[in-house]
DNA sequence: CACTTGACCTGTCCGC
DNA sequence: TGCGGACAGGTCAAGT
């Protein structure tokens, strides 16, 4: 998916473009329905106004005036996407050039939310593992997902202490799988965890148990350098990814290691970066940088 | 309990 | 050109 650089950068389009806006209609559900989707969609979205948009982890909260919440899960392949004037322009004219989206609906939308100024938003996904359902904003810190996920990892209250403590829960595995983990800190997936690891001088397949604290404290420096400015970037386009105006994020212009198997490490100009798996998950790693231990 | 693996879906790419 | 298999940003449930 999206991981919390790309998470956050919707959530900044979101919140600049939906807050005040009116739902005008229900959620059509094209092509087929939600399965989380609750009936009681229309009575709590229709004539509701958008009050905010906030980010959990990867998780986006879209608050409505109805004391209602959407909650979106993105997961590998999902798009949020906002057009002015959709209802005018049959959906989907007027993306600027760079767009990747098509003309909306397509046949991966999922979801249409349209507004009373026939502006309108659109929930597409390929894969179809993501989504949306509307839960009483009062009981959406009750969710089983918000109960344990663990911090946000560029907040100030998240220390290197902190850090090193919560890897602990994790000794026997692998320090990847370990920050991969959301109970463990919120955010992070394959394209940063390997970004950081790299610029940590650390191998992913390393036990935790064996990952020292001076270590750790510079994975967590590298961790928030990276995703901060993957969010400056606007995020990371390994394929599907783009924000609300359909535009790809270009961090990918600045990774290191992430996809870039078979080209020279920043640091070994004479050293080619290796692609390994690593808790199920494709890995890349620089073979001198980041020697197994 | 801790950890790993498969499943969820669709699309694309690569080798035969 | 076709076909099978592996793989893709994430997370669960089920298995060991």
């Amino acid at each position: 998916m999206p991981e919390l650089p790309e998470v956050e950068t919707v959530r900044r389009g979101l919140e600049e473009r939906l807050i005040g806006r009116v739902l005008l209609s229900e959620v059509h559900d094209t092509p087929k329905g939600f399965p989380n989707t609750p009936d009681n969609i229309a009575q709590f979205m229709l004539g509701a106004s958008v009050t905010a948009v906030k980010r959990r982890a990867k998780v986006l909260l879209v608050e409505l005036s109805s004391a209602y919440t959407l909650v979106v899960h993105l997961k590998m392949t999902g798009q949020l996407v906002f057009v002015e004037a959709a209802a005018k322009d049959r959906f989907g004219a007027g993306h600027p050039n760079d767009s990747l989206v098509g003309v909306l609906p397509d046949r991966s939308t999922r979801v249409t939310i349209t507004f009373t100024d026939e502006s309108a938003l659109f929930f597409n996904d390929q894969r179809k593992f993501g989504w949306m359902k509307l839960v009483p904003t009062a009981l959406v810190p009750e969710l089983p997902f918000m109960q344990k996920v663990g911090p946000e990892p560029l907040e100030d209250a998240f220390t290197g202490t902190i850090f090193w403590e919560r890897l602990q829960r994790r000794k026997g595995t692998t320090i990847k799988a370990a920050i991969l983990d959301q109970t463990v800190l919120a955010g992070v997936g394959n394209i940063y965890a390997d970004e950081g690891l790299w610029g940590a001088y650390i191998h992913p397949a390393t036990r935790v148990k064996d990952v020292t604290r001076v270590q750790t404290d510079l994975l967590w420096s590298q961790l928030r350098d990276v995703m901060n400015l993957a969010i400056e970037k606007g995020g990371s386009t390994n394929k599907n990814y783009v924000n609300v105006e359909g535009k790809r994020g270009s961090y990918m212009d600045f990774a290191r290691v992430f996809r870039r198997e078979g080209l020279p490490c920043p640091r070994h100009p004479e050293v080619l970066i290796e692609k390994i798996k690593v808790a199920g998950r494709g890995t890349h790693i620089c073979p001198v940088c980041q020697p197994l231990v």
